[in-house]
DNA sequence: GCAGGTTATATTGCAGACAATATAATTGCC
DNA sequence: GGCAATTATATTGTCTGCAATATAACCTGC
């Protein structure tokens, strides 16, 4: 007879849950964001650019986005070059400090906010989620990901 | 002066959050299964496999583990591959159906569950996060897969 | 100033993810 | 029986993620 492992049950796991809805939710955005010519994390870096353009702090140094963004150079290096090579963004390094590189929009990439700024509300429409529901989701999943991201 | 675009904002996205806590799972259960020479997608294979094995539902094939986990050949197929290589299951084709690859536990798979069975406490002891609270969140997330799987 | 440590970014290599396409086996239909 | 549609898996190509390592520029103490 044998042992049993509920512990170990792929249902069981919060871990599971997780992962799933993540790809999900980049499977749900892949359409629209396909149409600006953009894959989900590209359109994370883009958020990330927009704001700081209307906040006037543009350019940013690539340290910025891998802080904002949780993600290191090996990703973001070869990401951001691919979006220079698509005319989004420029990069180059700073006079002060010939280490940082910095990121600016170009006039397309700054373009591109709005027709981006439909994406969020077409999401919601075509999933059918609840903005409420998912408002108080995003608080909960905020506090793992701070719990998380300090160990 | 510039015209905002709050709907915009990284820290207003659901989705974000999603997928910032879905990596720093993944990066807190890396030591963890290095220790098992796993990888998190191969951990997940594994946890419908034992469970399959719980129910004497074994071999099992591809599609089943592609439903369970909700990933496509393209990513399974590699993976499986690389498990068998590392001696942990066997694929073959039924005779039944020769279009089907059945995936079975070797010994050494099997074996590794004993070891893995330590891996879920260890975890939340590591994070630090509340068991209820998670219990709780997972339902909420299991809603929004549904959901998202539907569409 | 300069040696040693730190910082910012880049590079390499490997393992996912997934769209798109391909292929072989099975099934259904007439 | 035979051909079209379906099914199960595989393959290819591109883009992440990330550990590990490398490198050049900065900073610090002495």
């Amino acid at each position: 007879m044998a042992k049993e492992y509920p512990e170990l049950h792929l249902d069981n796991q919060l871990c599971f849950s997780v992962y799933t809805l993540s790809r999900l939710i980049t499977q749900a955005y892949q359409p629209l964001l396909k149409a600006l010519g953009l894959t989900y994390p590209q359109y994370l870096a883009l958020l990330v650019l927009w704001q700081a353009e209307e906040e006037g702090s543009l350019p940013v140094p690539v340290k910025f986005l891998c802080e904002k963004l949780l993600l290191d150079t090996g990703t973001l290096t070869p990401l951001l070059k691919r979006m220079e090579v698509n005319g989004l963004v420029v990069r180059g390094r700073s006079s002060q400090d010939e280490r940082v590189v910095q990121v600016n929009l170009t006039e397309a990439g700054l373009k591109l906010r709005e027709q981006a700024s439909k994406v969020p509300a077409e999401i919601l429409c075509r999933t059918g989620l609840d903005i409420a529901q998912g408002e108080q989701i995003k608080e909960e999943l905020s506090a793992l990901i701070e719990q998380l991201d300090q160990a």
